[in-house]
DNA sequence: CCAATATATGAGCAAGCGGTTAAATAACCT
DNA sequence: AGGTTATTTAACCGCTTGCTCATATATTGG
């Protein structure tokens, strides 16, 4: 319940596909339930709460019905989170040559700490 | 074993843990689980296969260590996903406001359907 | 108010996940 | 070869997750 995070909201496929759903337009409940067959309303109402608790879809009340719509919040953090690696990709492989050399050259020293 | 995707992947915390780790430098497998002292070896063991699975890292085999680095391929994959919603995140109030004008119009006509 | 509509919640169950201890595998060093 | 070091795999266990059917909660329209 409180555990709820992007990350782990986005872990399930059914739950990205309601986001890619949503990503062509707004939707209430049922619409969106339509759109999966094989599951059913209540379902489908687990998988939106989770989303809502990540702050991932926004709803809007009307009447009975509920109108999901993406919600920028929860996708800001992600799209953070990723491009803070993303900044780094293309000094990956260098990383790794300057770590073996620098541990190749310890080696010869090393056998004293611990 | 088989299920294994970037997103699954990255929703355990202690995974992104490492991942965090990783980015500011290659190490090996024992480097990292004396970073994370509640927890036993293999338990670390098992995160960093499921980050091999997902390709969100890379490993260099050097006598017994293995050595672990962050790989750009399953952080690539991530990234695009995340951007297209990014692209469209402007527009997503608007849409809000066509779907409830669309709905209120057609309310008056509907009720035929179904 | 009452029936219908739209959605959310409760209860229960099977499967998956993260964690641990114990054992297996592999490569180094005398 | 034999022991030590580094890491993975096996087996098990409790907790969470996702699913279902059944039931509650609104809200509308007659």
């Amino acid at each position: 319940m409180t555990g709820t995070t992007v990350f782990s909201a986005i872990a399930d496929p059914t739950r990205r596909a309601v986001l890619d759903l949503l990503a062509r337009g707004p939707r209430n409940a049922g619409g969106i339930v339509r759109e999966f067959p094989r599951l059913t309303q209540p379902g489908v109402s687990r998988h939106l709460k989770v989303l809502r608790e990540a702050k991932l879809v926004q709803v809007t009340v009307r009447a009975q019905e509920r109108i999901y719509t993406i919600n920028p919040e929860g996708l800001a953090d992600l799209y953070e989170w990723v491009a803070k690696y993303q900044a780094m990709w293309p000094d990956t492989l260098d990383a790794l040559g300057r770590y073996l050399d620098a541990r190749a050259a310890g080696d010869k020293v090393k056998r004293k700490k611990r």
